[in-house]
DNA sequence: CATGAATGAGATTTCATTCAT
DNA sequence: AATGAATGAAATCTCATTCAT
């Protein structure tokens, strides 16, 4: 996708600027659909609609809908593990709570910027998609992959710095990401919250230390 | 499943009897299309071959597709009620961490014996289906609050036995639920563990005192 | 369908008279739903429905829908073409105005005590249903004809009588069908109007006579 | 048909003419279907094929099938209206029976160019489609009422000229109407007849002068 | 590249008819 | 005879995808 190199200062025609506007908008216009009307529901007219070209146009762009699909899913994941490797870079050294902070941080930032993508992971944890969107799903199954290891990379830290107890180390990040996810549909699905990154803090004294007194 | 005592002296007419046989067949096969193919994905065509029917016979017990998935919804969620309310009731007047123990082996038992009802579930809770099954929704909806509701109850006797740290007290009972899905989401998903009744006891410890040492 | 002669008296055995009466209610029941729904949306569920008995009951009785449609019409056709012809004796010898007007009000008569029957013809006049009821509409066809045939007599009366224009001769009845089936779509579809045989008057002035001064 | 003078200067584009002869072909395809099986066995399939395209064609232009038997509707009605309507321009003026003379010969025109039109109509005055069609059900009463409205208006003109007796007044343009549908039976359905508006001058005189001596 | 009408496979739903009780 | 659940053919409508302009 990604065909010009870093280096190549502003040699791109206006044609191709104006392709890569429309992909952009193509792919934006996905996210709200695909987020708001379901997986199923998504249909290739809206989303037409809604990114102000003809249906045609996105065939131009994508091989078809679960391309389309695959895509929206690559261009994200891409965004959200560069801004955790860099929360990991950043805190290379620190030691393991504030490690995992920044992670956490850098995950539910990105969060917070994109509910839209975040409902449609969502749908694609739970959905039964192995089936209709073989491909996309594979995807997000290894972008999912990837950032849980980036879970498991930290937590591991913190076995070694005795900081997690070891009888749940199989357990922990599963329920990290648990109570991430909790937080997600208390907010998307119920209304409840003003913002993920904000409780940051309190998801890490409970998933530390416990709701117990 | 057994509602009729053996003792029961005039049966129902075999008539009856065979409707309520069908029934119960067309839920069964209904559970196993919409957990597999999805919400969306189960088509009528499927669940009547599967319960040993023909289309037409689904339509003499449920007005649409949409009245199947409720139907089941609301049969499936009656029996965990049921359970759950059983284990409160049996527990009443112990210490919060025992009551909570025997709500989560009731709910986690019941989820054990019905994988396929929870993956309805988990993808009414995440999907977006407010437009495509409103009425089924609402109604998963409403049992979803029901269900909360008995964590909430034992959670406030937490809260005054001075047991939950009050400052997440807001939190708590979604940190729980994002745990035990958490454990769904392992299992299901991804195939790891053995049961889910099985953790409580890890579960519990991860909830209460946290995985930090 | 009469299979008892009018002398026997009261041999019936109750079954039959039962019987009797199951018939007469479903077709009275197929004569209410045939008009209000129209011929194809007429469902045997719904007329079962009215008649207060089972689907399973009609089948007992006729064949198909279409053979209930087809007994209907001749229970009907044969009471009007009844009231017609006793009216044709009545009136014998006297002369065509007079035999005209007798006609008249046997005809608009019975169709003043029998709407719904009416809506039924009216519908199998202009609809096209040779192809699916081809048998009621054959039937139907028959005992339109027969219908016609009393017309056509009167009016070949009025021909000898030289009360009937001979250039219009071949029109005639037809026009005087037509007009009564004006006064019926007046009244039965716009709602306008009192009742048929009351107009009788006006109507023969209005064939005879013209509208003109 | 021609609604663009030769000299229009820039005709639609390809696409629109495209469009426009599909709209066409749908429309006529619509009202041999309709007309001749009815218009409850007119099925979307059959007007596809007669079509010339495929059924998902139909729903590009129409949103359902009752919008595209209302479309008809409006169509031909448009047609006829203003065949009348020239008519009655044209004879502005003129004398009752001379007006009424070229109202009916643009009526009866219009029905001999139009005959699958016409029976659609007859169905629509006799059926019961107030349920089953609502929208195209309404659409036709309306449009009958402003071609009722015509004939009233040059009734009006006759009563005004002491040419139509005051007795019969309410009931003049019924029966006109009547003896008009009666041709059309005549011919359309007993297959008599060999033309309508060649009838004209017997309907007109047995209209205004009846049919008696 | 952009367009949008045409395509047609496929899904849901209806309802006349059958038949075991 | 009466019952009514089961049947399955058939119809409507949807929507991803194609392709001529």
């Amino acid at each position: 996708m990604n065909r010009r190199s870093l280096a190549e200062p502003q040699p791109q025609s206006l044609r191709e600027r104006f392709r890569e506007t429309t992909v952009q908008a193509v792919l934006a216009a996905a996210e709200e659909v695909f987020a708001d009307a379901g997986l199923h529901a998504a249909h290739m007219g809206e989303i037409a609609t809604r990114a102000g070209v003809a249906v045609g146009t996105l065939y131009n762009h994508f091989a078809d809908r679960e391309a389309l699909l695959a895509g929206l899913m690559e261009a994200r994941f891409a965004e959200m593990l560069a801004d955790m490797d860099a929360a990991l870079r950043a805190s290379a050294g620190r030691p393991f709570r504030e490690r995992l902070r920044a992670l956490l941080i850098a995950k539910l930032g990105y969060w917070d910027r994109h509910r839209k993508f975040v409902q449609i992971v969502l749908q694609g944890e739970t959905g039964r998609y192995q089936q209709t969107f073989p491909h996309a799903w594979g995807k997000m199954k290894t972008k999912m992959r990837e950032i849980h290891s980036r879970a498991e990379k930290v937590m591991v830290q913190g076995i070694k710095e005795k900081a997690v107890r070891p009888e749940l180390a199989d357990l922990a990040s599963f329920f990290l990401i648990g109570m991430m996810r909790a937080l997600v549909i208390r907010e998307v699905v119920l209304g409840i919250g003003e913002g993920l990154a904000i409780e940051v803090d309190r998801l890490l004294a409970a998933f530390l230390g416990g709701v117990g007194a």
